[in-house]
DNA sequence: CACCTCAGATACATTAATGTATCCAAGCAA
DNA sequence: TTGCTTGGATACATTAATGTATCTGAGGTG
């Protein structure tokens, strides 16, 4: 890329990024409430005169920060996808989930804005169509993976992505505060894969749950 | 119980137990930096004097609203598993681990905690110290059940406990959020009991994930 | 019956954060 | 060069929340 670079435009869109990029960082720390405008000006090397000429007011500067903070994910985690084409082994794929989906940083500005998503409608319904697009791109991706692989599903796609989604983040949150059992992500890859794939005899397969007594029904 | 219920020491604890009560609820609505003790105090019928006469601080009182959190859920988790001692199915998990782990008022509060948590090392001992605890118990749980059973596990107990309790706690936040997959959970449970109680083969229970060409380690 | 203790209310000092209104200076146009 | 536009800084008004210090009145005690 030649010139062109120090044009007004680009260099307000700059700043733009910077006070977005200083945002996350303090919101991610202090949360929405407890960050300071001054702290994110600061921290991005302006005043907050340069805040409320690029944003309505704290809110609007917090969903410039969600925004960008889903894009970047579902863009490197489609990215990542295309990519390693031949990965899926459970290990490989915790450690992809690892890095997409919970970029550790991320992992508290994450919970930050669940927490605000459910605590306000509008923002709820947003997230959880975010939610939705990612779970669609998962589901076409374990669709394409497995049928290339000649592999039968004992559940569906669609379930198995939000599964893997909403669980596994549930499993990165509670280890990144335990700390202790790291692994916890790998054997649930490994258990889920393992179910889902109906490599064994599907009358098994099929008998799913509650290895005793017969069960209520029927 | 007859009389003794006006001693004064009693009244104490019921005024405190009342702003604990207030506490959980606004701080579960507006957040922990959001809630203010005005509000909290209003919402018990009693002014900010009382709340500093029985907390040293707001974070105090936080802490308090945590420890009453933390507790109930343990009791009335472990009365439940102890009481209902017959059920396995899925769907009986499932409802019973949303009663118990979150009773969705909980569910934003809960949130709020493990975000202080995060924040605040000190806190995050203390947090990770009642997750082990809980998963001790579920480990005890899932021993004695399957082992009544005589069912044999492909997991050990403590791995699938860590992963019940962090993974179905992500998918009943996510389905919070989404509102629309309410069967997530069950599904959830469906497939990791399948894949967890070895009723089949062992040999092919053995050959954990990965259902295509052979993994790298042999 | 006078007195004392203490739970909870009231009043106050302090700090701080949001939003707005105004100012300044660098870049482009005529 | 003069002037206009505008990104960002500065100054200000307002609101509000925490914590502390003081007050009050009811219940128990000598």
């Amino acid at each position: 890329m030649p010139v062109e670079r120090w044009t007004p435009e680009r260099r307000r869109e700059l700043t733009r990024s910077a006070l977005i990029a200083a945002a996350a960082d303090v919101f991610s720390r202090r949360g929405f409430e407890g960050a300071s405008l001054e702290e994110i000006a600061e921290t991005a090397g302006f005043t907050r005169g340069a805040i409320y000429k690029n944003f309505a007011n704290k809110e609007e500067l917090f969903f410039a920060v969600s925004d960008r903070d889903y894009t970047a994910k579902l863009q490197s985690f489609s990215e990542r996808l295309d990519d390693d084409a031949e990965l899926l082994d459970p290990p490989d794929l915790a450690a992809l989930w690892r890095d997409t989906v919970a970029g550790d940083a991320d992992l508290a500005l994450n919970m930050e804005v669940r927490l605000y998503a459910m605590r306000n409608p509008e923002v709820r319904a947003r997230f959880a169509e975010h939610q939705r697009a990612m779970r669609r791109a998962l589901t076409q991706f374990i669709v394409d993976r497995t049928a290339a692989a000649g592999l039968t599903l004992t559940t569906p796609a669609a379930t198995l992505a939000g599964l893997l989604d909403a669980a596994s983040w549930g499993i990165v949150e509670s280890t990144a505060i335990d700390g202790a059992d790291a692994h916890l992500l790998e054997s649930f890859f490994a258990l889920i894969i393992d179910a889902a794939c109906a490599e064994r005899p599907t009358v098994v397969a099929a008998r799913v749950g509650s290895g005793r007594a017969p069960s209520r029904d029927n």
